[in-house]
RNA sequence: GCCUCUGUGGCGGAAUUGGUAGACGCGCUGGACUCAAAAUCCAGUGGUAGAAAUACCGUGCCGGUUCGAUUCCGGCCAGAGGCACCA
């Protein structure tokens, strides 16, 4: 028996877009349900089998909860501003729009041909000027609530790509979007005080319930430190220089001062220092070398003590010197150190290469050897000597509070979000510049602001964004005084569309706001999101950064966007690798639909392992499970005209579904699948099953490979449409069996299986155990020392 | 260096309030059907010994707790990811 599941597949996704089966209302009587996926970047490569696998995951899932009752949001849409797009553009000296909406058309067919239960009504696009009309107008709210500023500040600056980026897309040092290392430059950019929500960052996290790693990960990225600030005076000038410290209990180890090269400090009292020309020279040193090396922690210390400035020690007015190096960062604390060889790794290293002087404060360890940073009992350190680490430190701060020359400070990793890229494929930010005026918003009912086409689509040598040499469109009129103005040309950063676009699918074609009240309040939350690891640090921050913000504003009713958060594993090549077009082991989704179905890739997918974790790529994994669904087509030849379960399968039916239900409620696919293959091989063994065996088995399988599933169950008339039906329920006693088989150890060492009564109590089982052959030759002439029997689990006999 | 996590057959992976390790699938071996092949079906499949019953070994390594440890504890080793000259 045969069949053209290719047809089939067609027919039944025909009739879902007819019927619009999978579009979600907002309100009704039903419970909500928010499942996301990461909206993809529609690129020119089209689907990877990566897609197929969380999609499919999470269409089991929204399948499902659809059949539990539930109301189900599972939209979709398209990220399409950022560097693919763009990059072709340049090559091609086409407008990235046409592109973009080409690869769209790709994405959406290879998307519907799996038969995935999108919402395809509420489908958006970044780039679409009705989407990033609200991107901009969600930045004039930051920017009027002072949380949008301008700003000169050194940032990380990508050569290749001629653009600045933000810390999250410079992690490690490296452009995100090309790889290459990225070095410092010193540039007028729009900036969102994300560092404002430091706090507020970590501590909604417990709100939420995201995998551990990824919770660890952002805490980690807003690295906040708690420890004080000290001020030390330059002698002979009205001027403190401050420096950030964990360890002010250390202060009178204190023997030099360290300023990053960047520091103000320098051009300030350029007059001052005697050897300017040296330091400038340093300066020039280290900004020309890339953040990598900068930060690389075996290189050998540099620097240069800078002659004709000293600083006071407020704890006992010592005058000490001051050196540039560039251990010291610029965007970390306040750019300054205070110096305690005695007792950090890096001072050490600095001061044994300088002759710089060493004072231990805390005793322990050898300071001949190495800087020791243990705890111990201080000494050298007056008020402070005989007392612990933190005890020192809670006295050294009340020290410097009373006598102002310091205070209790946190700190954070955690940079404010540089937001400007000098780049054209991006939404426009929507601020002018007026002679006059300054910087003014552009007003909210002249929005949006449409990225213009330009000349050229290169980004520009100067370190303008290619926007600036679009004349017609850069001037403009100041909405504040009317006069001449210029707009602002920096485009956003490709993470802007996506942190708020889960907002927009709530009530996708609003024109009047982001998304009405209405449609806000009632979905509230993602309850389900999936996506990327590699998201953990960036999106997700920015995502939570913004919603926060939106609802400090009142405009939501929540303040974390996503309740769950869910990671997938890669899908690797079949030589283990990961897939690329390079190492030729890339499988294309369209060709597997083509020649097993989309069901059969759809379950492969799914069995494929740990749904969490990387699995390798085998086509003759994704026959086998062709086979399997062969296998349950073929089921109906042994159909025999009863409603009822088979008596000698319904105790293995009812067990099948709490196992399936659960399954992929937890996200274990892989032995959900497992489980219907058991209960297939069941069926198989009987001469005849019922049309209720059959019904339940294809709903179970349904959320995985719908297709085949709503056939079968056509054809035989088996029942209303399984995507209109509810999910079968089991019954907790029918899931008893009569008997069980049970080990029996001795000394520890499985030496029998018995079968026993359910009903059995431990005297019963006990009497079974010592009954069989094999044990009793074992403990024939022993002592019997105990004899433990725990029904459901195990007999266990103990001899001498 | 610090923080997370992982380690089970030839392979993907099951099984943890501690209770018969290897479910399910791939691959492989043998068989049935066929002129033959494909497809399908049946049987076997952790290692060693044995015709078998069965025995010994076996969840990265070394110890510990326990009647019993893949699971808990201590110490290592290997790999992955995150952070890292962050004061």
């Amino acid at each position: 028996m045969n069949y053209n599941f290719n047809d089939i597949e067609k027919k039944w996704q025909k009739i879902w877009e007819e019927k619009k089966a999978f579009e979600a209302k907002n309100g009704g009587d039903k419970e909500k349900y928010y499942i996301l996926v990461e909206f993809p970047y529609p690129s020119g490569a089209g689907l990877h089998v990566g897609h197929v696998r969380s999609y499919t995951a999470l269409d089991a899932i929204a399948r499902l909860k659809r059949a539990q009752g539930y109301n189900v949001l599972f939209p979709i849409g398209w990220d399409a501003f950022g560097a693919p797009a763009e990059a072709y553009a340049i090559k091609n000296h086409v407008y990235p729009a046409d592109m973009v909406s080409k690869c769209i058309d790709t994405f959406k067919g290879q998307i519907k041909s799996l038969g995935l239960s999108f919402d395809w009504s509420r489908e958006i696009n970044t780039t679409d000027p009705n989407y990033y009309k609200w991107t901009q107008w969600q930045f004039l709210q930051f920017y009027k609530a002072g949380l949008a500023y301008k700003a000169e500040k050194e940032i990380n600056w990508c050569n290749n790509c001629k653009t600045g980026l933000s810390n999250e897309d410079a992690a490690g040092g490296v452009c995100e979007r090309c790889g290459n290392p990225t070095t410092k430059k010193l540039k007028n950019q729009w900036m969102l005080k994300m560092s404002e929500y430091a706090d507020s960052l970590i501590e909604g996290l417990q709100d939420t319930e995201f995998l551990d790693k990824i919770k660890t990960a952002q805490i980690n990225w807003i690295g906040k430190s708690i420890g004080a600030e000290v001020n030390f005076k330059l002698d002979g000038l009205d001027e403190d220089l401050t420096v950030f410290t964990t360890r002010a209990d250390t202060l009178f180890g204190v023997t030099a001062m360290v300023i990053s090269p960047e520091h103000k400090l320098i051009e300030k009292y350029k007059d001052k220092i005697k050897n300017i020309d040296e330091i400038v020279e340093y300066q020039e040193l280290a900004h020309k070398k890339s953040e990598i090396e900068r930060t690389d922690a075996t290189r050998e210390k540099t620097g240069v003590k800078i002659e004709g400035l000293k600083a006071i020690n407020p704890v006992n007015d010592r005058v000490i010197d001051i050196w540039v190096s560039d251990y010291v960062l610029a965007s970390y604390g306040t750019g300054a150190i205070m110096m305690v060889p005695a007792h950090d790794e890096r001072d050490y290293a600095f001061a044994r290469k300088f002759g710089i002087e060493i004072i231990p404060v805390i005793s322990g360890g050898n300071i001949e050897e190495e800087a020791y940073t243990g705890d111990g009992v201080h000494i050298n350190s007056e008020f402070l000597d005989g007392l612990g680490k933190e005890e020192a430190i809670a006295k050294m701060i009340e020290f410097l509070e009373k006598n102002k020359a310091g205070q209790k400070k946190v700190n954070y990793r955690l940079q404010d979000w540089v937001f400007s890229r000098q780049r054209f494929w991006g939404e426009p930010i929507p601020m002018v510049y007026c002679e006059k005026c300054g910087w003014e918003p552009v007003r909210e009912e002249d929005l949006p602001v449409i990225l213009p086409d330009v000349p050229s689509y290169e980004p520009t040598d100067n370190g303008e964004s290619p926007l600036s040499t679009v004349e017609e469109w850069v001037n403009t009129t100041c909405p504040k005084c009317g006069g001449h103005a210029v707009r602002e040309t920096d485009t956003m950063p490709n993470w802007a569309g996506s942190s708020w676009y889960w907002i927009r699918y709530m009530d996708a074609n609003c024109e009047e706001s982001i998304a009405s009240k209405e449609a806000l309040d009632y979905w509230g939350q993602v309850d389900l999101y999936n996506g990327g690891m590699e998201h953990a640090t960036r999106h997700l921050l920015y995502a939570r950064f913004w919603n926060q913000f939106l609802y400090d504003q009142g405009l939501l009713s929540v303040r974390e966007p996503f309740k769950k958060r869910v990671a997938h594993g890669m899908i690797l090549g079949e030589n283990n690798e990961k897939m690329s077009k390079s190492k030729g082991n890339v499988v294309n989704p369209d060709d597997m639909v083509n020649s097993y179905g989309a069901d059969a890739l759809r379950t492969y997918e799914m069995f494929i392992g740990d749904y969490t974790k990387d699995a390798s790529w085998s086509e003759n994994g994704l026959k086998s499970c062709k086979k399997f669904l062969d296998r349950i087509y073929r089921l109906g030849e042994k159909l025999n005209e009863s409603n009822e379960y088979s008596k000698e399968l319904e105790a293995e039916i009812h067990k099948t579904i709490k196992k399936v239900t659960e399954d992929i409620l937890t996200m274990n696919f892989n032995t959900a699948v497992s489980a219907l293959m058991i209960l297939l091989n069941n069926y198989d063994k009987q001469g005849e099953i019922s049309r209720k065996d059959y019904r339940t088995l294809i709903q179970l399988l349904n959320p995985i490979a719908p297709h085949v599933t709503e056939e079968i169950n056509e054809m035989y008339n088996l029942g209303e449409a399984l995507n209109e039906s509810a999910w079968p329920n089991w019954d907790a006693e029918k899931l008893i069996d009569d008997t069980y088989e049970i080990g029996v150890q001795v000394n520890g060492k499985l030496r029998a299986s018995i079968l026993v009564n359910t009903e059995d109590g431990e005297e019963e089982i006990k009497e079974k155990a010592f009954a069989n052959e094999n044990i009793k030759k074992y403990i024939d002439g022993m002592e019997i020392v105990k004899v433990i029997a725990i029904p459901k689990r195990i007999v266990s006999i103990v001899i001498k």
